[in-house]
DNA sequence: GATTATCTACTCGGATAGATTATGTCCGAGTAACTGTGG
DNA sequence: CCACAGTTACTCGGACATAATCTATCCGAGTAGATAATC
């Protein structure tokens, strides 16, 4: 039970992508710079991002990444599952089935109680980061930061966007 | 965003405990055999859920493992925080600090709203898991699986429990 | 001076090493039961 | 026949290899813009 590091990093970036206008990019390396982390290393992440669906790439110069969807329509749910994959935290390895004695097939054919007890509590964790979308982060970050904090997202983005991509 | 794979056995290993009598104790490779598992990996993880209270260990001839509580005051919770750890699944690395531009410590007094959210949503997936108990499963088990697979966990704690200990 | 072909520089994308964690295994410490002997 | 000491075999406990995964990195493909030559 743990979450990898990047996806830390990949929200934060789909925040500060939030911010954005329709149409303008920000390249990785401004991204990796803003939070101190490796360049290369993000691009993996993002580049998974790009594949799920929830970015969108530009190439060549003045390229960057920007939101694939409005932001209000990403919710964390959306990101961590993108970079940690879709399959359940708990893989019921069906041990139960693993002694020596063999019983018919038929015998399990109801579901093991643990996993579906498992997958129950998953299924609330996944519906508790759905009800959370981007755009609700970042409404709140703005109501809520420090105004220095929230400047120096505003100062960091105007910096390094591109129009139109 | 995965668990390991000896939740599963420890688990199954607490709730074939739960069926035993006051004070009986059942031998770790005796489990180990039953689910298939190897004897010296199981008995890692055993080992784990005594040192976190879930279990007895009786050492020498006829020894074995006994439940430390009543089976409907060990919840999955605990048997999943013991075997993996009490930390949290997401653990913010604060990136948002990680930048070029240094502000006050001040600025940053207040939780990171990513991390706050995080959180939540993981104590939403705690929740669900502590409210389910071993006896629960237990007793969902006996009422709701095959006759046969019934009989054949209740056959092998016949076999192997070890009286008193 | 305008146009066009070329060239350059900058971006993302995929394939490749290193570090950390989880998995699996082995041997040693300790204890209860068994065995043989003596009373 | 009973008590007792020694031995044995079986249990858990901790330290040690192996495999998988996450982390981090490098080089290559592709593109927009700048440049310079040409009409």
């Amino acid at each position: 039970m743990k979450l990898g590091e990047g996806v830390e990093a990949a929200i934060h970036c789909t925040m500060v992508l939030a911010t954005l206008g329709p149409g303008e990019t920000l390249p990785a390396a401004a991204m990796a710079e803003a939070y101190g982390i490796s360049p290369s290393y993000l691009l993996k992440h993002l580049k998974t991002l790009v594949a799920e669906g929830l970015l969108e790439s530009v190439p060549g110069p003045n390229g960057g990444y920007r939101l694939a969807r409005a932001s209000d329509r990403i919710t964390l749910l959306d990101v961590v599952l993108a970079v940690e994959g879709r399959a359940p935290a708990f893989r019921c390895m069906e041990i139960r089935q693993g002694g020596p004695v063999k019983l018919p097939k038929a015998v399990y054919a109801k579901p093991c109680g643990v996993n579906a007890a498992m997958l129950k509590a998953e299924r609330a964790y996944r519906a508790a980061l759905a009800e959370t979308s981007i755009a609700d982060i970042v409404a709140d970050f703005n109501a809520e930061a420090d105004p220095r904090a929230v400047e120096a997202v505003c100062a960091f983005a105007e910096r390094y966007r591109r129009p139109q991509g």
